[in-house]
DNA sequence: GCTTCAATCTTGCCAGTGACTAGATGTTCC
DNA sequence: GGAACATCTAGTCACTGGCAAGATTGAAGC
């Protein structure tokens, strides 16, 4: 943070999407104000326009940046349970970007700059599921499906507060484990 | 719906609750506008604040409602998946209550009506769950939050579009049920 | 070095919104 | 029929998003 502050601020699409990843993981995305990540950065109101064009083009680059590094995250998971633990821990080590990701209706959904990070982010995701015992038919996509869907119900329940009484002061990622061994383990008891 | 109108609405509560239902399903809650649900409902922009105070008080109350509804559609399910098949179906048919509810940041948690209906809820979820052949230890817990996982991760994924090209036309709630019965059927295989 | 040009930022403005206040209207109950 | 109350209206204010016009800066070409 430089307190000589020039006309041209440096990097104001960084300052102002990290103020924004700050404001939305303390209040939510509804909390959001283009005035206030402006006044945040030392800026004139109208200054964010030039970089997001408008609000939904800021939490289209949320969402963007977030698939992106979902996709990072995800990958080179040795199998499917390690692979829902990744998942947990993306999304309580990003709450903003992740909340924002799985609310289409926040951005816009036909980004070409999202619409690549997401594709990656797809394929990192479906990657090791047709390897299941089971084979690649319809069996294994409903595994898919359900893997996703227990890694995902848990993250957004987590994040919206209501496993903190199951979890209490546990790691997380540690529970979703134990819980997750019996349900999908490569090589689990049952 | 009269034509002629008086000066007292006759039930706007529910007027307005209705019209904010049909807006979150379009379009999200971030898009309600108490001024346009008041014009929707033909009076003044000031008139609904007698019934909900403010904005957050009015999803306040689409929370409080849909816990209640939730409780009721949870009620008395035979076994465990096919709690998680009404815990579906319940989002998939109430979509706007079930994208409010769980976004807490959007209402005030500590409500007395929404703590009420929230309660009733959760112990119409947790029943059943202690009855199960592990016993009522840890494991019990662990598996009433693996289920309520799945179920709830499918549900949000559901409504977030992200399930569309694995359910296709089919009725989620059988392809729910279909993933469902390997992972925790109360007398399926394995 | 100087000019041109594009990118970045500022200032000013407008319509729409949420919230508050004071007052008008209708209803209920005695 | 009149008082007390719930409900609704009208007016106002601060704030927000978005747009347009202009100022400042840095870079590229001559």
């Amino acid at each position: 943070m430089s307190s000589d502050r020039t006309y041209h601020h440096g990097d104001l699409r960084r300052a102002v999407l990290s103020a924004a990843l700050d404001v939305i993981r303390a209040e939510g995305p509804a909390a959001l104000s283009l005035r206030d990540l402006a006044r945040r950065a030392g800026v004139s109101h109208a200054a964010p326009a030039h970089h997001f064009k408008d609000r939904t083009g800021l939490l289209t680059a949320v969402a963007a940046e977030g698939y992106g590094l979902f996709a990072d995250a995800l990958a080179d998971a040795p199998d499917l349970r390690e692979r829902g633990v990744r998942y947990v821990r993306f999304a309580a080590e990003h709450p903003a970007h992740f909340q924002v990701m799985f609310q289409p209706d926040l951005y816009r959904a036909d980004d070409p700059d999202l619409l690549a990070a997401k594709e990656r982010a797809s394929v990192a995701l479906r990657a090791g599921v047709t390897g299941l015992p089971s084979g690649g038919g319809d069996d294994a996509r409903l595994t898919g499906v359900a893997a996703w869907s227990l890694a995902h119900g848990f993250a957004t329940l987590l994040l919206s507060g209501n496993l903190s009484e199951a979890v209490g002061d546990r790691d997380p990622e540690e529970v979703f484990r134990a819980l997750a061994t019996p349900v999908f383990a490569p090589d689990g008891p049952n």
